[in-house]
DNA sequence: ATGAAAGCGCTAACAC
DNA sequence: GTGTTAGCGCTTTCAT
């Protein structure tokens, strides 16, 4: 296949070619102002017989906003950011807004670069995930003057607007199911706390239940890296190395809980009765494992529309809690 | 958090405070073409101060290319697609380009919708999966001028560009590999393959390999929707329910084999010594289920980061084959 | 109902 | 080494 290299046909040639001036057209196409019927069905013909496709940089620079919805997000190999994309992109076309995105692999200076990129782009809004940024960012946000929605975190205090649920209170929710449960020596296996701040915060609402109900962690294995099944199976295995006698882990997700779950059906530890696994995020296949996995079903595509949402309609500056739901499974 | 309401620094007002003109500034900014020591400090630092963030629409209007790479893809949920998207965003990002999305849901119609509708932002190219598209496709992307990936197949006719591996020789390999290991009574499990003709070309391979080999396919059963793990377990109940004495299963992916897997823990199933499962894409995941999954193993983030290269390096036109590896696993 | 013309903020010749 | 200027393709007054 050959590509042309003759340059785009522009407005002015589809008005030349229709006989009308150059706002005519771009009246008609936007559907904008008043015209005739005639002018209209002329225009449309001469834009259908040379293929005229509007430049919408042009068009932006030319009038207010770009339309363009910027993400920054820590990952795309955590299924919770393509899961938000998701949401938000069904509303993104819906509206004619464009979505963009980087990825700051969970590293807050990355962030600040990635963030500073995109607003060359001067974008309606910008995404990002969660409340911890560097003093840059949040400085080059604000003086950017666009949107900014802060996903997928409650705990803090939103520049503009913020989606979300509270992980520290979903920490507690799982530590005091687990308490209830009758679950007395527990563990914990997580992965990077320093760089995924959500998970820290599950992790310190988890500690911090658990000690309202006058117990205590026994131990936690931290992974370095990213989570990961893989990561949860080994986690798990290092920790019994060292506490063979803990009757329940709380995984820092369910991809971790996976992996520690895999670990006891492939070394025959009973689950729940001889260790209780509970995760985080309420994934779908934990709901097809031979015992569906007890965990927090976390509203992510849901974030992700309503972060869309909130922004197609330019929403004045609020905190939308989409809260989350105890899954009750069978691993705990 | 207050938002400033008036409008942007401009590259003007940068000359303005620095005393210099406005194409002085530009040169610096770009770093491109000739200026002094001297004058770049005193532009650098009007930057700085004025809190300066270029535009790149007006930048991209007055120069020539846009550096936005589209994204036109059939899904988010499948990770298939955001493992290529993060390939690609890694090399996008390190050389100065955007990616932008939009997400088809596997429609051959949305897709042209979105592809007419990216082509309005003037990408340097459109990356899109797989080589069927409608015919308006083809001609808008012709039209355009842009640069062309199809991505995750080569059974077919490249337009531009084509990144990936055959999918038709994966299911080859799965139904020789099969055979080969002793397997006769073989079933299929898959999704909507009228949508996903990449997992319909593979079913094709699959069972033109068994026929080669003198065999055929038992049955099959083919789930509506998306494919997913749920489908995968419900699909191969309803198939074992029809034909109970199927000796091995190949699965139209790894999330519908793990659901496969799954079903078959669940029911006490001996894998693979009463059946055999088989799967496709190598995920993580299937590394580490109790029995290692037996799969094909796809280079997705390899095909998004060629892919992107391809593009930033404005290569010729070509058709890059990244195979495919058979993981025998322990499934089959 | 329609056209003319002035930008939007920048880059790229082209002069000096 | 640096400034001036003419666009890039569109939207948007403002006339008519």
């Amino acid at each position: 296949m050959e590509f042309r290299q003759h340059p785009a046909v522009t407005l002015a040639e589809v008005a030349e070619a229709a006989g009308v001036g150059e706002s005519t057209v771009s009246r008609v196409l936007r559907n904008h102002g008043s015209f005739s019927r005639e002018t209209r069905d002329r225009v449309m013909e001469a834009v259908e017989r040379l293929g005229y496709v509007p430049n919408r940089i042009a068009g932006t620079l030319a009038s207010a906003g770009s339309r363009l919805v910027a993400f920054v997000i820590p990952s795309l190999s955590n299924i919770v950011f393509p899961d938000v994309l998701r949401g938000a992109s069904s509303v993104l076309e819906a509206n004619q807004h464009q979505a963009v995105f980087s990825v700051t692999d969970y590293d807050a200076e990355r962030e600040e670069a990635l963030v500073a990129a995109m607003l060359a782009w001067r974008p309606t809004a910008v995404m990002l995930a969660g409340f911890e940024h560097t003093e840059g960012t949040v400085r080059r946000l604000h003086a950017s003057g666009c949107r900014v929605v802060e996903m997928l975190d409650l705990d803090g205090a939103a520049l503009d607007l913020a989606v979300g649920f509270s992980n520290r209170s979903a920490g507690c929710t799982s530590a005091d199911f687990l308490v209830k449960r009758g679950y007395r020596r527990i563990g914990y296996v997580g992965h990077d706390l320093t760089r995924d701040t959500r998970a820290r915060k599950r992790f310190d609402g988890f500690c911090e239940a658990l000690g309202s109900a006058g117990f205590a962690l026994v131990d936690r294995e931290i992974c370095t890296g990213a989570s990961s099944v893989e990561s949860g199976r080994l986690g798990l295995e290092r920790l019994l190395a060292r506490k063979p006698d803990l009757d329940a882990v709380y995984f820092s997700n369910d991809d971790m809980a996976l992996g520690g779950y895999f670990h006891c059906l492939a070394h025959g530890i009973s689950v729940p009765s001889k260790l209780a696994v509970f995760g985080y995020n309420g994934l779908d296949i934990g709901r097809v494992t031979p015992q569906p996995l007890s965990t927090i079903r976390t509203p992510r595509v849901e974030t992700g529309r309503v972060a869309a949402e909130l922004v197609v309609t330019d929403a004045p500056p609020q905190v939308v809690d989409l809260g989350f739901e105890l899954i009750e499974g069978a691993t705990a």
